[in-house]
DNA sequence: TTGTAAGCGTTATCAA
DNA sequence: TTGATAACGCTTACAA
């Protein structure tokens, strides 16, 4: 009788859902010790008795607790934002598998959203995610240059921070966020090194967008370490595409049909060595007879090409649960930053020569 | 100072959250103006004036609507759930892409779970969504043919649609509840007769799971057209296995070691295709000279494979779409069933013999 | 161990 | 057009 007040009309919830107070009216105890007994959070109570017969009548009743009001009272929530550029991207996909499982395992749940490369969307998932009052929020993938979108973007993860949540990304460093770096230079020299050492002195690059910082790093790496080989790579043999599997077929195209004579074609991602790859096939140029190739990544569905392409390996899914890690930790005073170093894998693409 | 009587101790929210109330005191207005002028709900009402102020203080103080507060005013959500068994498999990613990309369409929030085939956790999701009271829940992927799991998820889902949620599967139907239904039968046989009119006669299988039942269906449907084509599928020419890469390259290696003189296999996904077109080749048989290979599914990957594998082409990415629209529809009396059909695309796997 | 009641931040109803 | 104020369903001091 009461919470109920003088009969007043209740707003009918859709559906008409068993709250805590239907289950402790049932069961002949009072709302709090219903949400004790159901809940038994941090300080236990509840007699054994009260308890199994909350329980049971909970279960009669079919009782769903409500995460939003659990939420509100709290304070807190146990959701995990994901924000990626394309799930359908084995790269990404093989990212998110391993967030998933780490958040598994912190009892979280995960609201993914793909920006699609749209700064204007990923701005407003976080403002979404800021709205859920959302633990942690996940961002996944290369920073465009573009200092305005950059800065707002920083803006919208400071606010949120500054209200309790954390930040991670696999990325480049935003300024005071928590970031897992992959060391992309450093890798694409040593792929760089390696390939010279199998004998190849013509390299040409597919090197994805301009403005995309982890594109540009990979670049970097590449053409200083050719440099100071003594091999730089001209610019005919520098071909700049979208960091999909379609851009690295039209990329290789374009490539080919420049004729550089060029004995190997390094491509920024492994998504765009397999365009590239069949633009090499159909154009009847034989890898790596003709010419030798690339990737970086090591993404799962390398394993079943041929020829089997030589990459980076950088161990993704692992990766989805470093960053939800980092995501997870208790806040430091300065931002915290993880590296994960690639690993070179020499494959049938790039035989010696 | 009316909402914040005798100063009490306010549990200092962690962070601070500025909520709606601050920003009607800063902007002098009352908390229900507020709201609306933020909203602008269904009955628009708010002067001009006012309005502007509201929305500059609420933009000066850097107000976030909190989410949870609204949904348990509101008594719902823009929460959609989708549940998969593994987002890092193509197959699954592809119909994410779709589903994420029409809940973006439709303002909905995505929250995403992996199974792993799992049972248990699929219906500990299911439960963790009705408490989310998420608007919908798609589930994606095969049932297995658990009796005991499937009625126990059955009435999980019933007990979440009687509350007003509606769900949507891929897969089999689930009695009462929206289906996208893949004609895995049909499209099976459909396989067999083309690949019978290109001349194979000795046809082997890669099973998957026997208790799967999207694979049980592909499975008889192949069966069943060659046996009426005079070409039955002897026992020794199936190998079952699990449903993955790995488990079509074992099946595959396990099918070579019998030597049963098979001319084609068909492997029930692409997945296990690829697995098996790699078994295949480091076992050194040439697929399609020795043996010819094909799939289903027609996943992203496959377009940069050699040779060129020959599959049921199904529109994965508009799937996911189909079956947001199916998650999202009104209430029937009875539940919907939209069917695809699968299209064989025959290329280089299986040449003409 | 159990109960009472004050929030949590909105929306929406009813008056003014 | 605006303002009070009662829900929404739960957690958690504080009392008993």
């Amino acid at each position: 009788m009461t919470s109920d007040r003088n009969g007043t009309r209740r707003r009918q919830a859709a559906g008409g859902a068993v709250t805590l107070s239907d289950v402790a009216r049932a069961a002949g105890v009072s709302l709090a010790t219903a949400s004790r007994a159901i809940n038994g959070s941090a300080n236990r109570a509840v007699g054994n008795e009260l308890r199994q017969r909350v329980l049971a009548t909970a279960e009669r009743l079919g009782y769903s607790p409500n995460a939003h009001a659990q939420a509100m009272a709290r304070g807190q929530t146990a959701t995990l934002g994901l924000i990626v550029h394309d799930i359908a991207d084995p790269y990404f996909s093989a990212i998110a598998a391993g967030v998933t499982e780490a958040a598994d395992e912190a009892e979280l749940i995960v609201t993914l959203a793909n920006t699609h490369h749209d700064a204007e969307r990923e701005l407003q998932y976080v403002r979404t995610l800021q709205n859920q009052r959302a633990r942690a929020i996940i961002l996944v993938g290369a920073r465009q240059n573009d200092g305005e979108a950059n800065l707002r973007l920083r803006r919208a993860l400071d606010a949120y921070q500054a209200r309790g949540g954390t930040v991670a990304t696999v990325s480049q460093a935003i300024l005071g966020v928590n970031v897992l770096r992959v060391d992309n230079e450093r890798a694409g020299a040593d792929l760089a090194r390696a390939l010279h050492g199998l004998g190849y002195r013509r390299f040409a690059l597919l090197t994805g967008p301009t403005d995309n910082l982890t594109a540009d790093e990979r670049t970097r790496g590449f053409r200083r370490a050719a440099e100071e080989l003594g091999v730089p790579v001209p610019g005919e043999r520098l071909v700049a595409s979208p960091l999909t599997r379609d851009g690295g077929y039209a990329a290789m195209r374009e490539l080919l049909g420049r004729d550089t004579g060029a004995d190997l074609v390094f491509a920024v991602t492994d998504v765009m060595a397999l365009g590239a790859l069949t633009a090499a096939r159909e154009s009847g140029t034989v890898v790596p007879d003709d010419v030798a190739l690339a990737g970086f990544d090591d993404i799962a569905t390398l394993q079943d090409v041929t020829p089997a392409l030589t990459t980076v390996r950088i161990p993704l899914r692992d990766m989805g649960r470093q960053v939800t890690r980092l995501a997870l930790a208790p806040a430091e005073e300065g931002p915290l930053e993880v590296h994960v170093t690639g690993e070179v894998v020499v494959r049938a693409s790039t035989p010696p020569r």
